[in-house]
DNA sequence: ATTGGTATTGGGAGCGCTCACAAGCATGCT
DNA sequence: AGCATGCTTGTGAGCGCTCCCAATACCAAT
């Protein structure tokens, strides 16, 4: 019984590559790793056996003896929220060009459990490490005890759990934000904030009472959503009744968007009544009834920087966690400036 | 030089186990692969090893000899737009469900050699079947001359290029919303569609062309959108102009956003003047002014069938292509239905 | 006592590849 | 001529696992 015989042929493998072209299977494998020292005939009979056999070399095989798989997995919760899903991308993409790919296993409930299992499902599998986007408090806690020997990072995730972290600096964010409000001679600055346990939430809170105290005015009282638009409609419901607000932050583009509709509903204009921001810059946000200010994250740079702290903990896995952190900038729209018709971005 | 030496100690093998244990590496094996003819005593101790050792089997080795690596690939193209992106998220899911892992692989430019680049790329890889989520007629086409061996679904994507495909059935999506917008004897609906190259874009005019013409009206000209708010602000500006506009069928929620906005600003009101309805039922759509009727699209649905055809062709590559159509769902708010403000939905 | 079955265990081969090493053969130098 | 040097190629081992097959132990049946 020879190789190629009949019925659902084998895939090619190595050898027959070789065989074909007339040379050792290692012959062919230095081809394959681009090793200098093999002769331009050699090369291009290899290649065209390689064409001809439609062979595409095994990479459990490789993997095996190299103990490289040249894969990285991403642990996330839910990658169908803004952030996630342009973080996740931009990750794909940095690995892409690294020349990574990318394993996902998304973390249904948040307990420590889940999380430990979807590390080990994929250490277990093909990766040589993890980024993990851990926007929530548990998760990152979770990730402190994870007991792994694979190089991890931790993106959106406050202090990382002793693992490197990069994020973009909400704090400053927030601040951005709140301070173009107070700008514009509001008195205060009201906040929606997002849910407790996020720390992105967590960060926006801090960045926008701290800029108030640095203007030596007293923090109203926080209110919380949970970043639908939904719950934003709600506190703006509540805002709008007070009838004394003249200036609402809030924590993200979705809940703004139900904010603005409350308000609306409610007859107060935007911005001559009341100056709203969001926060994250979502593409909705420049045609929302006003365009929204808003505060831009740039997940590309977080998705590169992730990747390179990666491979850094890949290459040497004993060298200490460092960190980034990534700048927000600031874009003013219509629902934070005059009532001129006029919009910036996009 | 024996194994448990000094220094970076190797990760455990099931060698190492076995010893431990004083079985064979055999024994071992079974206890992993959950072979019954283990006594429960001798699978205690080993399961004890593993423990101690905090032994992980190593996938490519599993993989190599047993030809199976429980791991599918996602070829897609920029998986942050709402659809991809929970398309994607549903894949995952369903997999996980099923005990394979994902990776993903995204494309940039949407050309053969891309395709064809990242599907050798995943096939190489240690991916048992491909799942393509190709929205655009060129990836489908691409699609159609892979020459590979390997599984392959198609999400999204019109006729599939010959290999199977499961999408949420665009046409009839159309004509629910065209139908309900008829239904409120606006004498005709305009139109704004997605890029002419998008087959989703392409079943949404379809379906509320042929709507119209089971009413025995002539559809005025079409307007063409890039999905983005932006474009959609462009086409309400040209749609308020004309004055005799009654009803728009959007093709996305972004862009009916935007034609919102435009209607808006030109001081038409909605639904008063004219009757605006979206698709996607993306979270936003209920908070928009007005909250927005859309048509849902199932993709958890989508996913799910998605997986199981994979399976499928993964057990069994010579049997013909299935497909599976999802039914997409009418979601009417206020944007078309009277001017109370009473909205459905979340 | 012998046979036959069944549950439990072990031994050895080999999946497809890369690595370390060595061999062959030109070419350069002393 | 003789030997070192570099380029090109081949040989064999082995990565960590599962498969196939055989060996052992133990029981009931002949």
């Amino acid at each position: 019984m020879t190789r190629n015989d009949i019925s659902p042929r084998r895939p090619a493998v190595m050898a027959d590559v070789a065989r074909l072209a007339g040379v050792s299977h290692q012959t062919v494998s230095r081809v394959l790793n681009e090793h200098p020292s093999v002769s331009p005939a050699t090369r291009d009979r290899i290649l065209a056996a390689i064409e001809q056999l439609d062979y595409r070399p095994n990479s459990a095989a490789r993997a095996l003896v190299t103990r490289r798989t040249r894969g990285i997995g991403v642990v996330s919760f839910t990658t169908t929220l803004f952030g996630p899903a342009n973080t996740l991308y931009a990750i794909e993409q940095a690995a892409r060009l690294a020349g990574y790919f990318v394993s996902v296993a998304n973390v249904e409930d948040v307990d420590e459990d889940a999380i430990r299992h979807a590390v080990e499902r994929l250490g277990s599998q093909f990766v040589e490490g993890i980024i993990a986007i851990a926007p929530q408090r548990v998760a990152v806690e979770a990730l402190r005890h994870v007991p792994s020997d694979l190089p991890l990072v931790v993106v959106e995730g406050g202090d990382g759990g002793g693992h490197p972290v990069v994020c973009v600096d909400q704090v400053e964010g927030a601040r951005l934000a709140t301070r173009h409000l107070l700008d514009r001679k509001v008195g205060t600055v009201w906040h929606v904030a997002g849910p407790i346990d996020w720390l992105e939430a967590q960060g926006r809170v801090s960045g926008w009472r701290s800029e108030l105290e640095r203007a030596a005015i007293t923090a109203p009282e926080v209110l919380r959503g949970d970043w639908t638009p939904a719950s934003g409609y709600a506190n703006g419901q509540l805002l709008a009744e007070r009838g004394d607000v003249r200036a609402v932050f809030v924590a993200n583009d979705q809940m703004a968007l139900g904010v603005l509709r409350a308000f609306h509903e409610r007859g107060l204009r935007i911005p001559d009544d009341v100056l709203v921001a969001g926060f994250d810059d979502s593409p909705d946000s420049a045609f929302f009834t006003p365009p929204l200010t808003t505060v831009r994250q740039n997940f590309d740079a977080v998705g590169r920087h992730g990747m390179e702290l990666l491979l850094q903990r890949i290459d040497d896995p004993t060298q200490a966690a460092t960190s980034a952190v990534v700048p927000p900038e600031l874009v003013t729209r219509q629902s934070t400036l005059g009532s001129s018709w006029e919009t910036s971005g996009r």
